[in-house]
DNA sequence: TGTCTAGAATTGTGATCACACTTCACCGCG
DNA sequence: CGCGGTGAAGTGTGATCACAATTCTAGACA
């Protein structure tokens, strides 16, 4: 386990603080596992994370049985939960998916974002390129997270955000680890940017198109790194 | 709640005998939601569930945990789990999902199913008209699901037919219930045949159209409903 | 120095209890 | 006869304990 406190959670969850404690404990690991505070293979202990956390076993098991059932965590012999280490074909498995819905998503909010969010996206697109300067990789994946989301979350269903956020789960690991090993590429500047305008003149086809783009970037260092 | 007994639970399934008890529960109920056993708006409460497997009431509560978290029950006011009532909205966006998820796994295993799985496709097609004639909804919705996941599993994303599986879940309850009300039309038949055909001669576009089709008339019941 | 084995520590699972909150039914008042 | 309040029953949540199985760690033997 490489995380050490509480704390940060998705910026796009509402107010925690009078939710069940499972639910909190949930949250938090999700959002860990998203943005690469865990790393593929770290083992999760119940016991553990809940002396981590502050709270009792009770919480943190039913967490994770949540996390392992969306397979965002893997068990080992029903005897330890661990960040599932991806394999090629489940990495190609995950990214497959994650283009088709993704993409569909970014399609159906291409004609819903509003000229305000719009901007919001590309300030965000931006910030990130600022982040690759400074080679602040929290800040980068926060703020990607948020840009994406806010594209998902305007196609209006609900239930299509929530098997993205999944994926992301799954994915947020094994990314981070790429890009701990690759550093962030110039490669990635604009892309965002380009997005946020095919949105603001409302081309679908195209704002698909560089979204699938977007996440191939992912499976191309992959495979690079695989060759290398 | 208007199922009375333990048992069935998927056909797909491995040997659950040895698995925790959790699961065993928690597979049990997701596959009551996937076939109908459970009515929308159901109320399913941990204790009661618990004293009708014969558990205590650890391992129900977890499986019902999982299933909110996936979508396929709901809490109210964090006091109790019910089977989702769903809205029109929610109808449409599910489906959305899940003709663009399986018909790309369609898609995909038109390539990949072996002829032996064909004819065995083309069997039960043939047994679901016979389903038909006897009225035998049971015996339907059980060959329904073996058709369509024979189909998604070849198509060799364990991840993609996870996804689906959560969506049937969901829409489970939902398209029984619409069954319940209209009766199984004729217009069904032969769906099933001309799916198997085209997968023999690797047509995947029509493969993939013949599906989507065959989905939809989920909603085209319900919209029907509803204005008559 | 390397390997195997016994025991201790750690693991998830399941059961049980206390608790705060909601739901529901019944009784009494108007 | 109808309506409202009150208490009992039921709810999910969290904590704690017992348990069997695994994993880790020494220590002993070769």
């Amino acid at each position: 386990m490489s995380v050490a406190a509480p704390q940060p959670v998705s910026p796009r969850q509402g107010d925690l603080s009078h939710a069940p404690l499972n639910e909190q404990v949930y949250q938090q690991i999700r959002w860990d596992l998203t943005v690469g505070n865990h790393r593929p293979g770290d083992k999760l202990s119940i016991r553990r994370l809940a002396k981590l956390l502050g709270t009792s076993a009770m919480p943190v098991r039913e967490a994770l049985k949540r996390l392992a059932s969306e397979r965002a965590l893997e068990v080992f012999g029903n005897r330890s939960f661990a960040v599932p280490v991806l394999v090629p074909k489940r990495v190609s498995d995950l990214f497959f998916i994650r283009s088709s819905l993704e993409g569909s998503a970014t399609e159906l909010a291409t004609g819903t974002l509003t000229l305000r969010q719009i901007d919001r996206l590309a300030e965000l697109a931006m910030l990130m390129d600022r982040d690759i300067d400074s080679a602040d990789t929290a800040g980068y994946v926060t703020r990607n997270y948020n840009f994406h989301f806010t594209i998902y979350t305007a196609a209006g269903n609900a239930d299509l955000v929530s098997i993205i956020e999944g994926l992301w789960a799954q994915t947020g690991p094994f990314l981070a680890a790429v890009v701990r090993e690759v550093e962030m590429a110039d490669d990635w500047r604009q892309l965002h940017g380009r997005i946020a305008e095919a949105i603001r003149v409302r081309d679908a086809a195209e704002a698909r198109a560089l979204i699938e783009k977007d996440i191939s970037w992912g499976i191309e260092y992959f495979n690079q790194l695989a060759e290398g």
